[in-house]
DNA sequence: GAGTGGTCTAGACCACTGT
DNA sequence: CAGTGGTCTAGACCACTCC
């Protein structure tokens, strides 16, 4: 209806939101430092409150700013990305045949390698569960199975934000020959999972991690304190004896703007007299 | 100090979204079938239609529903994810040794598994640019030093939608002994970069994933085709010789909702006389 | 053409942040 | 306290889908 710039006909929250993520992405508006207000971008942009608002809503669900009442919003400040890395497999499987008080003090830490044990509280739950027909596939067993089901949580005492998340699954008969691996006043961290195994005579062999992503629900971004436009990590880990068998189904989230996942892959090396097509080497 | 604001005093959207995603996860609300209008939305939450919309943001922002001028918003079906193992390196090592019409065949085949070659047009595009102080400390390299920089996209000749994408830094100085190498129109895939390595007497040993993810941009979410609230799944791929020496970065972006990451962690036995705590085994 | 969601405006009240 | 963003309402126009 008014003097319409006649630039393009892309929606002017769209318009506005480009606009500021380029300054973003330039440096011109550094990390922390504050967005202008709605008040601002209407007159910059001669547009309504509502547009405005709907620029800034779109920059957050981007993941590129946090907003809260009361004070104009700030390019977000990326937090470190702690690294979790698959050689940890490698780890706990070797920690598996050390003596308890080892296992007891290594184990712990490593549950939560960047922060103090002092910083987080840690709760687990067993249960017992029938398989669902997904893991009925994975685990080749019938549909209706028990499995033993291990939940782990870490939160911050202080705030209750979750820390870390997983749960469990494996076939109820294959560790039945252990009452202790029922009890989760046993080893309560998800490392001590290997050395419950060698306990009824299994070996994990290999293990596979299969990794994607989604967005969180709203209880999810709750419990996990995640600000808008953070996805949630998910990881599968599903670790196999040496015949192939399924021993055990392992599930996690990690929130992704402070998880880095890294999988190591040693390669076979090349054959003493390979071929060397330009005759180099 | 409660942590949860409960449903008493909660936004109304919030409430709306809640519902109808408690719908959507009991399965009363199947996938594809369309959600109630907002004329029925603000009937039944007695609310008004910008409430409604705001309810409907929120659920596409977690990605549960799309939504399109002129229909009912539906529930999203979820497609398929395309599984990319990293039992890949070992295959593109392996096949770096096979003749050149072999290399061809399987290599372009395997650039994209599930999809046929006519259905995707490739491009790629070789330059040489300065090192930045990121790529320069992971190589160990000075800052400024020439790096070769490829980049691989696969698109569907329709839709021009970007099927796969990746960029890869490395040394010049390592391959400037084989200006093939240079020359996007050799062996134009990914694939093809162990074989021109072994042509100048370079060969892979370790490979290392960093796997992380976020939001896309809004040119992002438009070159991937990505309805809202599906992030970003952001791989780099860390290459290196026997001597641990970093021989080339790849960086990847995967549309999360089509994608999931493998990796295989085969684990060493343990010695044969290990100690058996319980007397098992 | 009727119905629908997408965008936009104008204006109101509330919750929270600063001073 | 003033300023700010979060929520909500009422109403308008437009683009698209379906009949």
């Amino acid at each position: 209806m008014e003097p319409r710039p006649t630039a393009v006909r892309a929606p002017i929250q769209l318009r506005i939101a480009d606009d500021i993520r380029i300054q973003i992405e330039r440096g011109e508006l550094a990390p922390g430092s504050s967005l202008p207000t709605l008040a601002e971008i209407c007159e910059q942009w001669s547009c309504s409150m509502n547009s405005a608002r709907g620029a800034i809503n779109i920059l957050k669900a981007q993941g590129l700013i946090t907003a809260g009442r009361g004070k104009a919003p700030t390019v977000r400040i990326q937090p470190r990305r702690v690294i979790r890395s698959s050689e940890r497999h490698q780890l706990e499987k070797d920690l598996a045949l050390k003596p308890e008080e080892e296992r007891a003090r290594l184990g712990e830490a490593e549950t939560n390698m960047n922060m103090s044990i002092d910083h987080q509280r840690f709760s687990s739950h067993y249960s017992q569960v029938p398989a669902t027909e997904e893991f009925a596939t994975i685990f080749g067993v019938e549909p209706g199975e028990t499995l033993l089901r291990r939940e782990w949580e870490a939160t911050d005492p202080k705030t209750h934000v979750r820390l870390s998340w997983s749960v469990s699954h494996m076939p109820l008969a294959l560790v039945s020959g252990n009452p202790a691996v029922l009890d989760e006043r046993n080893e309560p961290w998800p490392g001590g999972t290997l050395h419950q195994l060698l306990t009824v005579g299994i070996e994990i062999m290999t293990v596979v991690d299969e990794v994607t992503a989604r967005m969180p629900t709203t209880v999810e971004a709750q419990v996990w304190d995640l600000p808008d436009g953070v996805p949630l990590i998910f990881c599968r880990r599903i670790s196999s004896d040496a015949a192939g068998r399924v021993i055990e189904v392992s599930d996690a989230d990690y929130p992704a703007d402070r998880t880095q996942l890294k999988f190591v892959t040693p390669l076979k090396p090349w054959p003493e007299h390979h071929p060397t097509p330009m005759g180099h080497n």
